[in-house]
RNA sequence: GGGUGAUUAGCUCAGUUGGUAGAGCGCUUCCUUUACACGGAAGAUGUCGGGAGUUCGAGCCUCUCAUCACCCA
């Protein structure tokens, strides 16, 4: 069967995948000859996601690796997965039961509508699987794992797996090692999610904004002189004030102020520290009144000097109010609303101001609980709440005032004061997903103390034992790790592990209960227990309250309340026995689910079975992580210090991280810019192997990705020909013996490709070794195209169709050994279209996939005799047909050929090769002459000059000008040799080598500017 | 404001211990020659962002300035 003009790629990509898929070709251990495992984790996409151009690239990358090491016989596992990915699949869940009129989630229920979810993932969840396979991604699917499998929610017929297990057992380990703890503390509040996120999943975008000022007034009519120097200490501003002036560009919490901070060293403040001021806002007779503190935090130079502080929301300020002793009191509720509930505003202002004045002693519960919030502000949304304080600030004359020319009714500019309100750029936090404005929340939360775990973790880049490349990606690590802050891991959504701790009262001793000491309970205290599932928990709580009540553990649905705090877990209490005449003490579980990370921070493991013994954990710890370096804190990190906190080791020992896919000019793709490339289209165009080329190509450590629908077009020709090169020795009815050995070549010829064969699987190596891939596909592409299609195949061409049976047989057989090579070399960037010209031949041991990576090296396969001969073929070659070129012979016209002064060297190169040049170069005959007649073309060779003489055909001027600009150039280059030779410092410090390469290449290019200088000689004379 | 990286041919980018610059695309000219026009042959284009320093020698090392990008505040 004749081959097909190109490659289909379209229909052979689907037919070999599957061929690949059901005979198992890539499942772990598959083509194993060896006992080291070579694991990749691959980092696990959405479940709700799809293939975007970034991870085309890195699954290349990751494609390239796995396939390359199984090729030699490692026991290899490239580990597939999904990730639960909790705000963003609750979110996709949640437009889509309003797009199809379902009743909300708020409406269904935790356990309902946990059940959407699952329905939702059985429906449309893992697409990205499906699209990975037409990349080629050689990964083992039977394996597939999934970040919830096992949860209690997942439903019959789910796929099993145990990840659930490993995340509860973490915790637990982890609670009861110390290194998890519940505490308040001021997070990053979504008002859409309505749950804490991370710092990381918060992203800061510069907005316009306004910072507004305002006066705040000293109590009792207090007032002080305050004065203003300018940097030489010249008074530029004295005035009498009663009132502090305070800048801000979030008026409405000023309602939950603390105090008003100033520097110490700020003299302008001096006089009135200590004192009270009065927040201007609220009732008028309930104006509450604040200290005056100082605290390193204000820069005097920035804005008033003095900053109001409310820590509850605002992360600078939590820090002066723990600082302080500060009360911190929350104005918001889940939702971002100035909060409803409590105490009439009266008694919340009476309390808070006898806290101010130090009347009353507090803490962290009873502050919680108030509401600073006055009347006719409650359960309005911040930002409604922002205009009507400024708007009733102003109106009472609180506003700082300065002031602006405007024109009046007959269009005269006239002075007025208005507000001082400066418009300016502010830095927003958003959430990534939400894209809502994120509130600092100071709620209860679960955290890691990451500063216990950190250390290892550090410990593992700088001893080297994990290495990040490229290089620079530590530092950024260092930096990031060495100034970690606790990470908060409870979120308050449905979609997730649900956090495995169960709340009861706590007792007010240490001693067990009897059933007539129930006075001991504490139901405002709680008690906490921690274990891996419900009868655990049980026990735990029974040990704790004793024998004498039997306990009973719920779930606990939604947590009601908006009350702008943490939704409480309740119910917890003391019922009527159900068993026998005991009381049940019900303790409830805690409702909140863990951050997607703590989860996926187990997946170097988690997915292999663990804490199951599983044999798969051979492949603990895995190799090569492979992913942006965006993620390098939020999951690089986090397994490695979940893997040394869980198992004691790395899970890896290299990170390579790469930067974000961008379009040709650089620019982030994005939907809004409409200039989004889907791989699959790519893959569509121009075949998958097209798109992995370029991936490979442009994989440089460290650089800038660009993908550019032109490089994968050109690297789709690439394929073309290579497959051309098949279709050259189908034409030539070349044999294909199944799998091609090497032969012991005799023909020049054909030692010089065997030998440039081992030079480039030598570089591939080191290439793949060392990350570089783009020089691992340059030199494929360079060899194939540039040695092997160029040169090889036409030097081929007259042995092919010459007499010689010998040579004739020898050159078939290296022929075929040669494209064996391309293809098992170009096999791990390009699988599709090699492991098709693989199966043009019958009787293969096996597939290409298996197929063995040869281990040959260049000083075993290079003969530097023939490397020399070819060279000086393939120069003269190209010199003839340049000179041709330019002084215009027609391409078809064979012309003769003269030397002078060939040696020995020379006359044998030509001897042994002369059948190719005279093809190549469209010569007709070589002549022997002392001199070359007029009118010839000169053309300078190591080992002698040859000519082409044209007498008639040659224009003198032209060819006198084609000889300067050689001249020229070699000029320049004898210039720099020769002054480095004549340098004497030069010789006394280069290095021998450098000097004596430097003599050689000097020698060579005197020579040849002799043999110019003689030609033009000549050609002056006819001129 | 802090950090990281970038600045090399018209474009997109390589350039591994410092030894005198490369690729792909594009462009110009020629060629439909029995593997390939998704091809072949030939060719042009660079004070390697500016300045200074170290060195016999700097695209590469040091300092500085400029511009840009990303990350973190």
């Amino acid at each position: 069967m004749a081959m097909e003009k190109t490659f289909n790629a379209s229909e052979a990509e689907a037919r070999i995948y599957e061929m690949w898929e059901e005979s198992g070709a890539f499942k772990a251990g598959a083509n194993a000859s060896r006992e080291e495992t070579f694991c990749i984790m691959l980092p696990p996409p959405n479940v709700t996601g799809s293939l975007h151009v970034g991870h085309a690239f890195n699954h290349t990358i990751m494609d390239m690796l796995t396939r390359w090491k199984r090729m030699q016989g490692y026991d290899t596992l490239w580990q597939p997965g999904l990730d639960h990915a909790g705000i963003a699949t609750q979110l996709m869940v949640e437009k889509d039961l309003a797009e199809t009129q379902q009743p909300k989630r708020t409406e269904l229920g935790r356990e309902k509508f946990l059940e959407k979810v699952w329905e939702w993932k059985a429906a449309k969840g893992g697409t990205i699987e499906q699209q990975a396979r037409r990349l080629g991604d050689s990964m083992d699917w039977s394996r597939s794992a999934f970040t919830m499998s096992g949860a209690e929610s997942a439903p019959e017929g789910e796929k099993p797996g145990n990840f659930h297990d490993a995340v509860l057992k973490v915790f637990v380990k982890m609670y009861n090692d110390g290194l998890i703890y519940r505490g308040k503390r001021l997070v990053n509040w979504d008002p859409h999610f309505e749950t804490a996120i991370s710092d990381l999943e918060v992203e800061n975008i510069e907005v316009d904004g306004h910072m507004w000022h305002f006066k705040y007034p000293l109590a009792g009519g207090e007032t002080y002189e305050y004065v203003e120097k300018d940097e030489d200490g010249n008074v530029t501003l004295r005035e009498t004030r009663d009132y502090i002036s305070i800048a801000t560009t979030r008026p409405e919490t000023m309602l939950g102020d603390g105090a008003v901070a100033v520097h110490k060293d700020d003299e302008r403040y001096a006089p009135i520290v200590g004192k009270l001021c009065e927040i201007p806002v609220g009732p008028k007779d309930q104006r509450r009144l604040i200290p005056i503190i100082t605290d390193p935090y204000p820069d005097m130079d920035f804005g008033s000097g003095a900053v109001k502080i409310t820590g509850a929301h605002d992360f600078n300020d939590y820090e002066v109010a723990k600082r302080g002793g500060i009360p911190m009191y929350n104005l918001m509720d889940t939702k971002g609303a100035m909060r409803a509930d409590g105490k009439p505003y009266v008694e919340e202002a009476a309390t808070a101001q006898a806290i101010a004045n130090g009347e009353q002693d507090f803490d962290e519960a009873m502050i919680a609980a108030m509401n600073m919030v006055p009347e006719e502000y409650r359960g309005l949304d911040r930002f409604e709440a922002r205009k009507r304080v400024v708007a009733d600030i102003t109106a009472e004359g609180n506003a700082v005032m300065t002031t602006q020319m405007v024109k009046d009714d007959e269009g005269e500019e006239v002075e007025t004061t208005v507000p001082y309100v400066e418009a300016k750029k502010i830095m927003q936090p958003f959430g990534d997903r939400s894209k809502v404005v994120i509130e600092p929340m100071l709620t209860d939360q679960w955290f890691v103390d990451t500063a216990q775990i950190v250390g290892p973790a550090l410990d593992a880049v700088k001893e080297g034992r994990t290495k990040i490349m490229p290089e620079s990606g530590e530092k950024v690590y260092y930096h990031w790790l060495e100034n970690i802050e606790p990470w908060c891991i409870s979120r308050q959504l449905w979609w997730g592990h649900q956090i495995p701790v169960w709340y009861g009262p706590s007792k007010s001793n240490d001693l067990l209960l009897s059933d007539d000491n129930l006075s001991e309970l504490n139901f405002e205290k709680r008690k906490a227990f921690c274990a891996e599932d419900k009868a655990a928990a049980e026990t735990l709580a029974s040990e704790y309250y004793g024998s004498a009540f039997a306990v009973s553990a719920i779930d606990s649905d939604s947590f009601v309340a908006n009350t702008g705090q943490r939704k409480e877990a309740h119910p917890i209490g003391v019922a009527a026995g159900l068993t026998g005449d005991k009381q049940r003490i019900v303790i409830s579980r805690d409702p909140d689910v863990l951050d997607t990370w703590f989860s996926s921070g187990l997946w170097p493991f988690g997915t292999l079975g663990w804490p199951a013994e599983d044999e798969a954990m051979k492949y603990f710890p895995g190799d090569v992580l492979v992913t942006g370096q965006d993620i390098l804190f939020f999951w690089v990190a986090r397994m490695m210090m979940m893997s040394q906190a869980v198992l004691e080791q790395d899970p890896f020992h290299t990170v390579y991280l790469h930067q974000l896919v961008r379009d040709a000019k650089g620019e982030k793709m994005s939907k809004t810019k409409g200039n989004v490339i889907d791989p699959l289209d790519m893959i569509d165009a121009y075949g998958a192997d097209a798109l992995r080329f370029s991936n490979a190509q442009m994989a440089a450590l460290g650089g800038v990705l660009k993908i550019s629908e032109d490089r994968i077009k050109g690297y789709r020709n690439f394929g073309t020909k290579l497959w051309n090169a098949f279709s050259f020795a189908e034409h030539y009815e070349i044999a294909y013996p199944g799998d091609a050995v090497r032969p012991k070549a005799t023909q020049t010829l054909n030692k010089w490709i065997i030998g440039e064969t081992g030079k480039v699987r030598e570089t591939v190596d080191a290439a793949m070794e060392a990350y570089r891939f783009n020089d691992a596909a340059d030199a494929l592409y360079a060899f194939t195209w540039g040695k092997v299609c160029d040169w090889y195949l036409e030097f081929s061409k007259p042995i092919l169709q010459g007499d010689d049976a010998a040579a004739k047989a020898e050159t078939e057989q290296t022929l075929r050994w040669v494209l064996d090579q391309c293809l098992i070399l170009l096999h791990p960037i390009m699988p599709f279209i090699t492991e098709e010209l693989w199966g043009l031949a019958a009787n293969r041991a096996k597939m290409l996939v298996h197929a063995d990576w040869p281990t040959y090296t260049a000083s075993e396969l290079v003969d530097a005799d023939a490397d020399r001969e070819m060279n000086w073929v393939i120069d003269l070659i190209d010199n003839v047909r340049s000179a041709r070129a330019q002084v215009h012979v027609p391409a078809g016209a064979k012309v003769p050929l003269l030397v002078s002064g060939l040696d020995a060297k020379g006359q044998s190169a030509w001897d042994n090769n002369h059948v190719l040049i005279q093809r190549l170069a469209r010569i007709e005959s070589l002549a022997h002459v002392d001199d070359f007649p007029k009118g010839c073309v000169t053309i300078p060779m190591s080992g002698g000059t040859f000519g082409i003489p044209l007498a008639d055909l040659i224009d003198v001027a032209e060819e006198i000008a084609r000889l300067e600009k050689t001249m020229q150039k070699l000029g320049k280059e004898l210039g720099g040799l020769r002054g480095r030779l004549n340098n004497p410092k030069f010789v006394a410090s280069a290095p021998d080598e450098v000097v004596a390469e430097a003599k050689a290449n000097l020698a060579l290019r005197e020579n040849e500017e002799a043999q110019l200088k003689a030609a033009i000689a000549r050609l002056e004379e006819i001129g």
